[in-house]
DNA sequence: TATGAATGAGGGTTCATTCAT
DNA sequence: CATGAATGAACCCTCATTCAT
């Protein structure tokens, strides 16, 4: 008949499992992390581990929903207020806002993704959705006389998002530039590539 | 005890075990692909390879760097004829057609290399190179005055190659547009992006 | 804080508890049977079956002991009338009604016995049990000069125990004939094969 | 370049691991055998085994087939010479005789049948042609005027294979006759329970 | 009395690597 | 040079049982 806060024991220790796994899984090739030492960084036993997720790649999976699930929010604001390059920054600040938060659940989830394909699937996904978004709003551009009326919209939705997501997924994994120089360049390079002059 | 043709046995049966891996590695999450099956694919006993491979990283390791000496062949080409767009054209023209004929070799480079270090830093440093060779180019540009004077060269030239790099990478796993209208749209987009008007 | 009934509420749980496993035992082999399956059909929390139960095969144990009494009671009816036939055909038939009644119960008994030894002890009992009633009215029959006076009353008493038995399960278990016709014929070859023309 | 017998050293250790399998099993419920004690039996590696076997049960099948195909080439004999009792006999003490080999096999094959779809499905199988060829031979006796004119063929099949199988069964398991007695008393019955007098 | 979260021993299986022939 | 049999470390997962509430 306890209070204990507002979430049971049993959210709580699901919670621990996560928290652990994040540290846990970070920088470590997806072939060699090990459900025993999420289990330890829980200090939880080993069998509690399959009480709250079916196998090693679920844990994973839960980690990755919730990221995927905050770049499905940032595709989905409004892109365009009329100031197109504000636009493109405010988008590009925002992702590498969520990259940088998650950044060692990117770098598992990209791991991991070739042999697990929930994950696979949902690297397209929010992929897809992006180089959507982007689309839509290159055409509202268009049409709206802003954009480079010769552009391939396919494939300028495809590369642009393409650049931003590398440049940074680079940049995080310390192989590139700091994300902190990133925002202003990369918003250039988008603004000069398919807005008019 | 034949002693015909140019090539020794050994040097046959190295032939055959790098073929074999080629085909036998496709498609496969590195974690999932076996030394047993090389073996099998090239016809030759399961012992036989470790006479020529010190371990199963080994053979990848060798089919990647053939592939890298061809991207460094390409980094290294001159890059400036007065022309920039063609210059750029001819390069992504060139990195696709790489990129193309050893697709499902890269496809396993980027898997293996989180977990195989020497993998890892021949990305680094094949990344590295042309992304040094761009940023050169745009220097270059820049005092003579074609590219834009408030470029962040360091910025585009990372990016460019970002952009291209994912875009084909994409593209060639079935995941984006085909590659054959890739061309076009990513010179057009790298040459607004960073070049006068 | 009703007291109705006669029953206590410990009673009504170890009575939800023994129907539950009856159910979700049926048909599962003994080393896939789990505990929790039970709990679940009984409507009762897993650490709820410990208060009742001191382990697995305690509850399998409790099931099998009352079968196992009412076989007992059925070997301990008199077996002879006079009327041979009369006598044979009355076991038989109460054999095959009180197996057909725990079919389930019978099966995992069965499949449990070469791992646990309490159960595999009472399946002996209860065996030997029925095999020393049939020897003694052999043995009477023998002495009334109704049975053959070469028969060998050891083995007859086990075999014909053993092909009642063993007719009965395969027939329960969908792999023979139906029990329906069973019970004549076992007292025909039984009648037969020991007692004179 | 040895000549070493007439066997393969592989074939010698798949012969290794079924002969450890027999004893490593002997005796243990299914649910307690250990692969690893076959390994340690067979004085060969743990990995060595997945070589041969695909899993824990194939050794048993293939161990239970040997046995089984034995038991299939008793049943095929020919079964009628016109001594009736003779005939029975003969299989009574073939039967006795191939389980007694084999002992320590069938006990195991019946214990894991329950969870093992394959051998459950060969107990089956080995059952009924039995009971078949049993049945026939009491057709056959019909037709030629020796056996009872009032006989279900069908009940009386199934309960004498049944009658010795489990009786036989028992004995070896040490929990009945010893099998020296059984012969001549089985024979005994059954010849009572089908035959004119 | 009831609960369900937590435990951890235990076992089957894979596969890179070695080595006797 | 070539072979393929042998190896064994490593890891995921199940489930009977305990225990704090």
């Amino acid at each position: 008949m306890t209070t204990e806060g507002r979430t049971t024991r049993g959210e709580r220790t699901r919670a621990k499992l996560l928290d652990a796994a994040r540290t846990a899984f970070a920088g470590v090739p997806w072939n060699r992390a090990r459900v025993e030492d999420v289990c330890r960084a829980a200090g939880v036993g080993h069998g509690t581990y399959y009480a709250y997720f079916a196998n090693k790649e679920a844990i994973l999976e839960a980690l990755v929903r919730r990221h995927a699930a905050e770049l499905y929010g940032l595709a989905e604001q409004p892109w365009t207020s009329g100031d197109v390059e504000n636009d493109v920054r405010r988008v590009i600040r925002g992702f590498v806002a969520l990259s940088e938060a998650d950044r060692d659940i990117r770098e598992v989830w990209f791991a991991a993704a070739p042999s697990e394909p929930a994950l696979h699937d949902l690297v397209s996904e929010v992929r897809s959705q992006f180089v959507a978004r982007v689309r839509a709003a290159l055409v509202a551009a268009g049409e709206a006389g802003l954009a480079r009326a010769d552009l391939d919209v396919d494939v300028a939705a495809t590369a642009l998002a393409a650049m931003v997501e590398q440049t940074v997924t680079l940049a995080q994994r310390g192989e590139g530039l700091p994300t902190a120089r990133l925002v202003d360049g990369l918003t250039d390079l988008w603004v000069h590539a398919v807005y008019r002059a």
